[in-house]
RNA sequence: CGGGGCGUAGUUCAGCCCGGUUAGAAUGCCUGCUUUGGGAGCAGGAGGCCGCUGGUUCGAAUCCAGCCGCCCCGACCA
């Protein structure tokens, strides 16, 4: 058997990109910091947001599209979100080319084509977006706006790992506008518990939902809140954020409307988002050597059948007893592929829809034809057993549910096993380092915050939405400290 | 932006130090036969601007210079 992919226990970072490749997620593209989405990886992607996007479209929201070019000059009108961006920005600056007249068949920038205003590549969309809301809301009428929209935005990174950060990515950014600031933070609650909903009942991750630190915070936001994971190497990834931006974009823009009582307002707005960096997350939860390790709600396809047979014969037969139980599952919304190709023999087959990580597997062969079984391996625990061929149906629908819960139990023994409270700074130190997330109390200081990672490389990743009230000393400084906050060194 | 590595067949790489037949291997691909319950075997075959440009030399994948690209490790970030 050929050794594909790395062990999680020597080199986890290895792990992560051969199996990436090889199992068909992705590619590197020929752009620096860019990457393929193949279609494997897609398909998964895809599932994602059609999920999500049901579930925005339940929660009031409706889908638009902006451009992805943004005048230089929008992005300056809110100060901390262009300096926050400012860093990390594609710019265009010309819009013709010509050919090189030195060297045939070359091409080269038209110099009479420079822009007079430089265009960026959108980072993230709110100025252009709050530049148009200038126009949509007058009145308390017009209120809210709830606008999704599915996007790929650009940041120039220095250092890219496939999905967790490349500099292009897809995902989707909801920006809403409200007349009050309680029914704006309200929004942005609810985004956010509709994130944890997804993450913990489709991806099967379970998240710990927090308030983000002023240092942390979303250029141009009030409040950040966040949703964040454990990998199964012990680092924190954070899955997704949801921002009250309070009247930052209103005011920058000019978007004012006549209240009820007649009064000229600003509006209040919000700013939620996830991205492809969640295949990152859904493969760094709960992959194995072995390969991909999908959740059955995501999984592009859900079973795979594979006949054993020694001649056309026998594979008529099985092939005729596999397309009743492929239409018995199909009608129970199960995909399912009967993998009959003749260029791989069936060990090549197992290995390879494990590497892609098919949920179950079904294995048919003479013997089972006269006993009137199949052979059933489930992917997340890699068990096999043989079951009748009569109600197989119900048995796999049955064991997908199982499957998919039990990676979801699996991955959060994991997160609460690796979850540790800390009281000294010396349990802090020795604890950052065998990983995990560390809940310890601290000072409220943007300096603690710094010395902290300085020296350790633990970020405050949040303020727990659920942590109480608890009087304490902080965990580096000894001030005292009202609540327990929590560090991770994270992606 | 610093530090390191790599660029040779579709892919992974050897060859380079020490220049010299027609540039190799494995794997994948094509053809045929035998196989098929955990990554099959045999036989035959196709496949290369040796990253680019220039230099040294009778002769360069190999030596020299410059350039380009990508990956990895650190500082910034969803």
């Amino acid at each position: 058997m050929a050794d594909k992919i790395t062990s999680r226990d020597i080199n986890y970072s290895e792990w992560y990109n051969d199996l990436v490749l090889q199992s068909g997620l992705a590619e590197y593209a020929a752009v620096r910091g860019c990457m393929v989405i193949k279609p494997h990886g897609w398909a998964i992607w895809e599932n994602m947001k059609s999920i999500l996007d049901k579930m925005f479209k339940d929660t009031g929201h409706v889908n638009a599209s902006f451009p992805l070019l943004i005048p230089k000059s929008f992005l300056e009108q809110e100060e901390g979100h262009a300096e926050g961006f400012a860093k990390e920005c594609a710019v265009v600056t010309h819009y013709r080319l010509k050919t090189d007249p030195d060297r045939k068949g070359k091409l080269i920038v038209d110099n009479e084509s420079k822009l007079e205003e430089e265009l960026i590549i959108r980072p993230t969309s709110e100025t252009i977006i709050w530049n148009c809301y200038k126009n949509w809301i007058q009145s308390y009428r017009d209120l809210p706006i709830l606008i999704n929209q599915w996007a790929n935005v650009m940041r120039w990174e220095m250092r890219t790992r496939l999905f967790l950060r490349t500099s292009e990515f897809h995902w989707q950014e909801g920006h809403t506008a409200h007349a009050t600031k309680e029914e704006a933070v309200e929004e942005t609650v609810k985004m956010l518990n509709v994130y944890a909903d997804f993450m913990e009942n489709y991806m099967a991750v379970p998240v710990i939902k927090g308030v983000k630190t002023i240092n942390e915070r979303f250029a141009g936001a009030e409040d950040t809140y966040c949703v964040e994971a454990l990998m199964q190497d012990g680092k924190a990834l954070q899955m997704g954020t949801s921002h009250f931006l309070g009247q930052n974009f209103a005011k920058a823009f000019d978007v004012k409307f006549l209240s009820k009582e007649g009064k000229l307002e600003f509006a209040w707005a919000t700013s939620w988002g996830v991205s492809t960096r969640m295949m990152g997350a859904l493969i760094m939860a709960h992959s194995d050597d072995n390969g991909l390790i999908i959740p059955p709600k995501l999984a592009p396809l859900h079973v795979v059948i594979i006949p054993i047979y020694k001649n056309e014969e026998q594979l008529k037969t099985i092939t005729e007893k596999a397309d009743a139980i492929m239409k018995a599952l199909k009608a129970k919304n199960i995909s399912v592929k009967f993998d009959d190709s003749d260029q791989n023999k069936p060990g090549w087959k197992y290995a390879e829809y494990e590497l892609k990580g098919v949920p179950v597997r079904i294995a048919m062969g003479m013997r089972d034809i006269e006993n009137n079984t199949v052979e059933i391996a489930r992917r997340d625990t890699k068990e096999k057993s043989v079951v009748s061929a009569d109600g197989v149906d119900a048995y796999i629908e049955n064991l997908l549910n199982d499957i998919q819960q039990n990676i979801y139990n699996k991955a959060l023994s994991y997160r609460n096993n690796n979850l540790h409270e800390v009281n000294t700074w010396d349990e802090f130190q020795i604890q950052i380092e065998k990983g995990g997330f560390i809940s310890a109390h601290w000072d409220g200081t943007g300096e603690t915050e710094e010395k902290i990672k300085e020296e350790t490389k633990a970020t405050i990743r949040c303020i727990p939405l659920d942590a109480k009230e608890e009087s304490g000393v902080c965990v580096y400084s000894g001030k005292p400290s009202e609540r327990r906050v929590l560090f991770a060194r994270a992606y």
